[in-house]
This record gives C-alpha cells, structure tokens and sequence, in this order.
RNA sequence: GCCCCGGUGGCGAAAUUGGCAGACGCGCCGCACUCAAAAUGCGGUCUCUCCGGAGGUGCCGGUUCGAUUCCGGCCCGGGGCACCA
C-alpha cells in the first residue's frame, strides 16, 4: 500500500491546503471583501456596519507596510514576514469592528529596477510591469487581505502625475522663519510688492528688474537650483544624496567611490525644517533607536558664532563653538585646509622662534600649505576616517582672541571640515579632546578654564565644573558661562548664541533614466520655469538607450549625462506658458528613487481622485489628528506603519519633510505622516562555504557531530542575511506548495517576537502544520469528510480555558504579539482534541475558529462555513469574553519559604488573608520545614505566600 | 572609542507590574495503532541526585522575604554613530 493510499480522504494536507486557498482568494476578491469605504469620492461607502460613527472613536484603522520594490529576484520567506504581521493584526482589527485600509502599492523607479533592465537588456517598463505581476501573485498567494482597488505604482503616470504636483507645490513655497512654515510663493510676492517685507541683502524690490526679482524668487524656494559640492558617483553615473553616501565615501547601492564635485543641481530645503523634524519625533510612536537615528542625521547643536579679527586686514574668522564658556582657554585656532581665508593668512616668511614641529619641514607657510593641500588631496576618504592622528601646519598667520585680545596661531588642519558649521574652530586643548591631542603633538599651550578634580590630566576635561581664569566668568558653572559669554559677545558684537544643524539639504536630481521627470522647462535665457499643473504629468519619453551613462568608478573627472539628454524630440518643446508659444528646453534630470515613497499613503487613501491628490476630508478621517484617543499632542498620521529598520534616516526622513511642506499648505490634516511605527525583526539563515570559500547550496548541506558536510566534503556554517548568491534562500512559493500558505503564515508567526531576527528552519515548519490539522479534525471527520463538532453545551472547565485564551489573543493580536497568541489558540486546541475525542462543542470549536482567522484566513473561513456559516468571517465577530468564566473559585497558591516554593496549597478565590496564611502554615511540607513560629509572613493576594522562618 | 538592543534547555522561544523559570513549537526517547513503515494519537524530555532533595536564566557582586526582571562592574553577540567643534 501506497503512502497516498493510507492517508484518509480528507485529511488537511498541503493539497487541501492549495484548494482551500485559492477558492477563499478567490471568494474574497469577488465579494470585495478586504474594501474599505471612504468618506467621501469615488470610494465612498456604506459606513453603518462598523463599531462607532464618531469620527473620534477608534472606527478606523489604517495600516500599512513600507511598499517594495518589484525587483524581479522575486521574493524568499523573509520578505513576507512584515505583510503577514500587518495583516493578521488588520485581519484582527477588522474582526473587531473596525473599518481597516490596508492595501500594498509599489516602489518601482529607481536604481534597482533599472539595473535589473539593463541586465536583461529589456525596457524597465517591461521587466516592471513583469516584475509586479509575479510579486502580486506571491502576495495573493499569502491571503493577504488587502483592498486591491487602492494599489498603486509610483511609475504610473496616473501616480507620479501627482508626484511632481507635489513637486510644484513645494517649488513655488517658501519658508516663512517668523511663522516657522511653509507658504506659497505667491504670499511672498504679495509682501514684496506691498512693502511688508524687505529683501535680505538691503537692496529694494521695487526696484529689481524681471531678471532681479526672479533671482530673489528662486533663493527663497524650497526647492532651488544649487551650484555646490555634491556626490558624484562615477560608477552610476549619477550624483547622490547625503543619505545615499556611506561613511567611507561610496555609494550605498553598488558601493562605487563618490567623488565631491561642484555642479548645478537641484536641491530641496529640508534644512528649513530641521527643528520641526527633530522636535515632533517626541510626538510619535516609533522605536527609540529610529528616533536617535534621525536626531543624530539632524544632529542639532547650539552655541555661539564668534569672530576673531585678523590683525592688519578687514577680515576676521568666524568660529562655531558649543563651548562659548570657554573662550579664555583658548590657545590657537584651525581652518579646513578648504577654507577660503587661508590664502589671505598665510604669511610670507615663518616668525621668528616658529616651533619646527609646525612648518611641515616646509622654507615658507606657502610651501607648507601647498604640501599640506595635497598630501589630504591623496588620502581617500576612508584613510582620513581610519587615522585620526592629529596633523596640519601653521599659516603664519594670527588672529585675536574677542575676549582678551591674545594673538592665536592660526593652523590648517584635516581634522576640522569644511562642510560642518563655519569650517573654522577656536581650539581649547584643556576641554577638547581632539584639540588636546592636537596641542599635545604640536606642543600648544594647554591651559585650564574650567576647574576638575584632577586639575590637567591625561587626557582633555569635557565635564562641567567652576569656570577659572576666565575674567568675568570665574566660579559660575558651565551652563551658566555659556549664557554669560553669549550676552558678552552679543553686546560687544564680537558673536552671536546660533544653532548648528549636521542636516544638509536634499539633493534632488539623479541623472537616470526610470524615474520621474521633472515638470521644469527652461526658457531662451536658460532662465527654470515651473509648467502649470494642467501640463501634468509630464511623462517619460521613450528612447532608444534608457541605460544610464556610467563611468570608470575611479573617473573623479567625468561629468553627469543625463539618458533623457538623448531624448532630443522630447526635450525641446513649444508651449504657450502665458506669453504665447515659445520654444522651451526640458529638464532631463529624474527625481530620486525616495520621491514616491515620499507621499504614497496619501494616495492610498484617494487612488483614483482626479481631482486632487486625495481628498482632505479622507485624509482626515483616515490620518487625522485623533486627541481623544491619542492626547492631545496627536500630530495624526496613519496608526502603523510596518517596514525595515533601514529606512530610518533616508526613507522616513524625506516623508516627514514632504508631509510637513503639505501641511503647512494646507493640504493635510495631519502633522506627521507616520504615527506608529514598526520595525519587524529579518528572517536569517545559515549558509556554507567550502574550502575554497564558495557558497554551496544550504539545502544540501547536512549535520554530523557538530560538523556540517556537503557530500563527502566538510564546510564551514555563517549566519546572516538570506539571499540567492549566499545559496540559503527559501522560497515562500515552495513553502506554500509543501504545507500550503496558511501554515507558512502561521509558522512565520510563531518563530517569535516579531522586532526580533530570526533563523528560518524549513523543519520547524511542519509544527504549524500540524497545529492546523489538528484544527482541521476538530471540525471535518477525516474518513467521511463530514461535520464532526457535538452540539451539546460546553463543560465550565472547556469555557473557563476558552475565555481566558480569548482574553489573551484580543491582548496579544492587538499589541502585535503574533507568537503568544498562536501559543495560547494552540493551547486551546489541544485542550479540545485532548478531552473531546469523539467531538468537541460547537461553541468552543466556532470561537477557536475565529480566533484562528487573523492568522490561518483560509483554514478558517473553510471551516466556518463548514459549521453553517454562509458570510466571510472577514468582519468577524471576534469573541469576545465573559467575565463570569475568568475568575476561578478555587486557585492553587504556591508557597514558599525564604523565597523556595515549598508547596502548593488550594483556597478558595475569594480567601482573606488570614485564611491563606493558615492554610499555608497548616500545610504537612510547609510545617516540616517551620521551627516555630515564622518570623515573617508574605501574601501577595492571589499570588503566592512566602514564609521567613 | 561612544550610544542602543540582546544573551534563558539540544534548537526557535515564554514568563506583560519584583512573586510557581522553561508555556507553545521543533528535535529526541518511550508507548499505542500497523505484518512493517509513514502518518496520527498518548506519555516523557533543564541538570545532578543517596529519590529526601539540591542546583539552574552569560560571569562577579549588591538591594530584597523573594531577582530572568532592579542596581554596580565585567564578558560575549548584533546594530547605529564615529574628528560634527
């Protein structure tokens, strides 16, 4: 007899598994059953059957997973795990009453995408729409529930129309500092022309001519043309954001060298918004370390501006410094060897009695800088990280010190930047650790400001303590001085209290070709203008080579050739932009990959409003500012927000500035666009290599004492990420056809606490699945294939574990703890199949059934309707519990002695505590160990007593 | 170097407020069913034990009637930042 012939007719097998699947996805996908209504538009429904009208009462639930990109390696088991989690909690949520917006769009421009064409030599339209198509396939073979009218593409004109909307509005927006926000450009002509408000640089409005006025337009904007030093990476062929650079200088993706180069590019004036990005993450819900990571990129400081003359000219140099409090100890200053005043200070001749360790062994301070300029020429950027010996030479050069009028040498030095506050410092070896260690090697004066136990030690006293030999300053502590010196500098005019950010603002353009154009033309003058939303979207034109212009990586000398460069018909165009038809050149830079994800739950909510990006009062139902339920600081925002930990500067950061810029104008309701947050741990897995370091496929791979060989051969195990060229992927498609996708959801879960990585196991696999057959049988007779639940009432102990196993999924689904809820739905199983052989009650089965939905959909929506149900238990109800079957009659206390649990006693629920303590002390193996009466006697109610002898 | 997170059976893990350590799953051992095996079901499974107990949550110490949980010091693993004035 055959395997297959002995395993009953209608067991729960992976192939009863498939057929269940897909006739529920099915039935979900025609019945609409995962479609939230809106409140207003295209998508407006039927509100009635969800707990609670009140826009401020928790109706509404808007969950969503950082989107993906359809990179056409397809996915392996890890990349699911964040969908499954949002959607049993969604599934849950809904059960409960809730109406639930969950969907999933896609991320597909950018460098991945179009990497992957070029490979594959076809159009990235092409191997895109492809590429999404199988993503969607493996998605819908999850179950996930999501509201498939709301999927969006960024690289659908009909969505990245409304992205370079987006772009337009920020475009023509300024930033308002008295009003701290963001306002049409229009109200700054406005107060221009009336006079309200003067030009910055003292010249007049009325007076500029056309040319003039834009100049000043184009500087107040918040996205604007930039000639600066940006990140150009030869090796793709396009320049980069700060974000996208590592700290060794390479790109992140590809990790090719970037070289800084001055270009004209376009930039976005995040920087405007630095206090507003830091200050509101106090507002949200997201983990910790997100919020540091974010408060380190913006890496807020506050201290003071101060100008040290230079003796004999008109110039002087302007130092930031946190330490204003320590002025008087400082004992010479250091420039970027980049910085623009140094050719003025350099001197002609050494001074008499230069220390020798200064000049660099150079005849002169020119030849000295010179040779200093090149020798960091050659150092690439990650020598520079690596050695932190202090070096640098002397300029020859003095300047003064505003409080005391000390002359200070005046050194060049790598170790101070040119692109962080003023690229200039004030050094004070005695409460500056680099400045200690440059002074130490370069034999300067190290004196002591502010007064330590240790007087001058070792090393630099960064702590706080009495301010000595500081004049006016001498005996108050730090924060104080600080304080004190700011008001002496401002009223001397020597310097000025000021806040430094580490923040640059966003550089914008990328010159490739898969990615949204820019809606900016360029007039007879070379002169930017914005086309008029009417003209949107501006679509990509086709062209015969879309492959970027990549470089030698190592080519510092190339320059950025944009491919729609090579678009020529498109790029050259007759419009009438309000003056009558004129020939415009196009822009040919894209919009970085961030673009789309910058925005993509607002479209979500509104997926096919052609009127506006999404209606506000939709926005505002679905992201809206909720005090009542979430205090009255709630900035709004969606209610959970799933997706990797590696977003948590590049990503998260662009759409909290992009969210802000259309709150201030008006066109959300919401202050921030992410309320919650949520980083879902990675799925790892071991891989092996060979003698010669070659990854060998894992499955292949097999354990003998300790050891692990592949065939005959013996290899070496690693641990990490899951990937196809480390040969450990796991497909979920192969997961799903061997146990089917319930089980794959269900094991998924239970590997753990979900901010936590994990090892996937293949063979831990089959736990789930027999979890689900045991499930399975509860409900379907497995020889006949028939009902075989009892209806008769369900004992007090079957209810006393039901309830308590519902309050605990309710507790556990809700605040994300997949894992104990499976445990706890487990538990009641086997309490069922354990006690009810013959048939368990249909209630205990039904509430086990929905309390299974959120994780197992399908298994459970077959097995409901199985028990007679005809609705989708889609929108539940979820159990719910009684109070009647949770509190015990009798409990079992421990008891212990000096902390050791001695024994168990058994009193009744309700017992004092005299009553406890008796019947603990009564107890034959307590009063065995007792010597008399105890000294001391401990009762926590309900809990345990603890006797002290 | 600095900051954050973690370390519990052979493995993944649980213990939610300082109160029964190891729920649940994998694996393993035994039993039932079977000619046999698989599947399934039932029982066992932290260690030691003189079968009374004793010890045990990375290590050392502290607070407490009582510590996986709190405090101090250290070791190991993972992540972030790294001359930011």
């Amino acid at each position: 007899m055959s395997i297959a012939d002995s395993t009953p007719g209608h067991r729960y097998t992976a192939q009863t598994a498939g057929d269940i699947e897909s006739r529920w996805q099915e039935y979900w996908t025609a019945k609409q059953t995962f479609a939230a209504p809106n409140p207003v538009g295209p998508l407006a429904g039927d509100f009635s059957e969800f707990s609670g009208t009140d826009p401020q009462a928790p109706d509404k639930l808007f969950v969503q997973d950082m989107f993906p990109y359809p990179s056409g390696a397809g996915l392996h088991v890890g990349h699911p795990l964040g969908f499954i989690a949002s959607d049993v909690y969604a599934r849950f949520q809904r059960m409960i009453g809730r109406n639930v917006l969950h969907t999933m769009g896609f991320d597909s421009f950018g460098l991945p995408a179009e990497q992957y064409a070029v490979q594959t030599g076809t159009h990235p339209r092409t191997t895109t729409e492809a590429n999404i198509e199988r993503y969607l396939q493996q998605i819908r073979r999850l179950g996930l529930g999501h509201d498939e009218r709301r999927r969006v593409a960024t690289t659908d004109p009909d969505f990245y129309r409304w992205t370079q909307w987006i772009f337009l509005q920020i475009y023509n927006s300024w930033f308002d500092p008295e009003q701290g926000k963001a306002r049409r450009i229009a109200e700054l002509i406005a107060e221009f022309d009336s006079g309200a408000r003067a030009l910055d640089d003292g010249r007049v409005w009325s007076e500029l001519d056309e040319t003039g006025r834009r100049e000043v337009l184009d500087s107040h904007r918040l996205v604007y043309l930039s000639d600066s030093l940006v990140n150009w990476c030869p090796g793709l062929g396009t320049v980069l954001a700060n974000e996208e650079v590592t700290a060794d200088g390479r790109s992140e993706r590809g990790n090719f060298p970037v070289y800084r180069k001055n270009l004209r590019q376009w930039m976005m004036r995040i920087t405007a918004y630095s206090d507003r990005l830091l200050d509101d993450l106090e507002l949200l819900d997201w983990p910790e370390k997100v919020k540091t990571m974010q408060r380190n990129w913006i890496g807020r400081s506050r201290g003071a501006q101060v100008q040290f003359p230079v003796p004999g000219t008109e110039a002087s140099i302007e130092v930031f410094t946190t330490r204003p409090d320590t002025l008087f100890g400082a004992s010479y200053m250091v420039l970027a060897p980049e910085h623009p005043l140094v050719d003025q200070l350099v001197a002609q001749s050494w001074p008499d009695g230069t220390d020798e360790r200064w000049t660099g062994g150079a005849d002169d301070p020119k030849a000295a800088v010179a040779a200093y300029r090149a020798s960091i020429a050659a150092k690439s950027d990650l020598e520079r990280q690596e050695n932190k010996d202090k070096t640098g030479v002397f300029t020859g050069g003095y300047a003064t010190n505003p409080v005391n009028g000390e002359q200070l040498p005046v050194f060049i030095a790598d170790y101070v930047l040119i692109g962080y506050g003023t690229g200039a410092i004030m050094a004070v070896p005695a409460h500056d650790e680099r400045d200690y260690d440059f002074a130490t090697a370069f034999g300067l004066p190290i004196r002591e400001v502010i007064g330590s136990a240790e007087g001058i030690a070792e090393v630099a006293f960064t702590g706080d303590g009495p301010l000595v030999n500081s004049g006016f300053l001498d005996g108050m502590a730090v924060g104080e001085a600080k304080a004190a010196m700011i008001e002496r500098l401002e009223a001397d005019g020597a310097g000025v209290g000021t806040v430094q950010y580490k923040l640059r603002d966003w550089l914008f353009a990328r010159q490739r070709y898969w990615g949204e154009p820019f809606p900016i033309v360029y007039d007879e003058h070379g002169a930017p203008v914005a086309l008029p939303e009417t003209m949107l979207p501006v679509e990509l034109p086709e062209v015969a080579d879309y492959a970027p212009v990549a470089f030698d990586p190592e080519d510092a000398d190339s320059r950025p050739s944009p491919p729609l460069a090579k678009a020529t018909e498109w790029v050259t165009v007759d419009l009438d932009l309000g003056d009558g038809l004129q020939t415009y050149t196009r822009d040919t830079n894209v919009m970085p990959q961030w673009a789309g994800s910058s925005w993509y739950q607002l479209r979500y909510i509104d997926p096919t409003n052609q009127e506006t990006l999404c209606a506000k009062e939709n926005e505002a139902y679905w992201m809206g500012p909720r005090p009542a339920l979430h205090g009255p600081d709630d900035p709004g925002g969606l209610d959970l927000y799933i997706g990797g930990v590696e977003h948590a500067v590049l990503h998260l950061l662009y759409s909290r500035f992009w969210h802000k810029v259309l709150f201030d104008l008006g066109y959300v309701t919401s202050a921030e666009p992410y309320r919650r947050l949520f980083n879902q741990g990675m799925i790892q897995a071991y891989a092996y290599t060979d003698e010669r370091g070659v990854y060998v496929p894992a499955d292949e791979v097999s354990e003998r004492d300790g050891k692990y060989f592949h065939g005959d051969q013996e290899v070496s195990q690693e641990y990490g990420k899951m990937g196809k060229s480390l040969k450990n992927s796991v497909a979920p498609d192969d997961i799903c056809r061997d146990y089917g996708a319930d089980t794959l959801r269900v094991y998924e879960m239970a590997m753990g606490p979900l901010d936590q990585s994990r090892p996937w196991a293949t063979k831990d696999v089959v736990g789930a699945q027999r979890f689900l057959q045991r499930v399975w049988r509860l409900v379907v007779d497995e020889e006949t294939g028939g009902v075989r639940v009892a209806d008769v009432a369900a004992p007090e102990e079957t209810l006393r574990v039901l309830h308590k196993t519902i309050v605990g999924t309710r507790e556990d689904f809700d605040a994300l703890r997949m894992n104990t809820a499976g445990a706890k739905l487990i538990e009641l199983t086997n309490h069922l199949t354990k006690n009810y052989p013959d048939g368990a009650p249909r209630e205990a089965v039904e509430q086990l059934v929905l309390m299974l939905a959120p994780l197992a959909p399908h298994l459970a929506e077959e097995l409901w309707n199985r028990l007679g149900h005809n609705a989708s238990l889609a929108r539940g109800p979820f159990p719910e519990a009684d109070e009647r079957y949770l509190v015990e009659d009798v409990v079992e206390v421990p008891v212990q002695v000096k902390g050791k649990v001695r024994s168990r006693i058994q009193v009744a629920a309700d017992a004092d505590e005299a009553t406890v303590v008796a019947a603990a002390l009564a107890d034959e193996k307590i009063a065995a160990l007792l010597d008399g009466e105890p000294r001391k006697v401990i009762y926590v109610p309900g809990r345990m007593v603890n006797v002290v002898p």
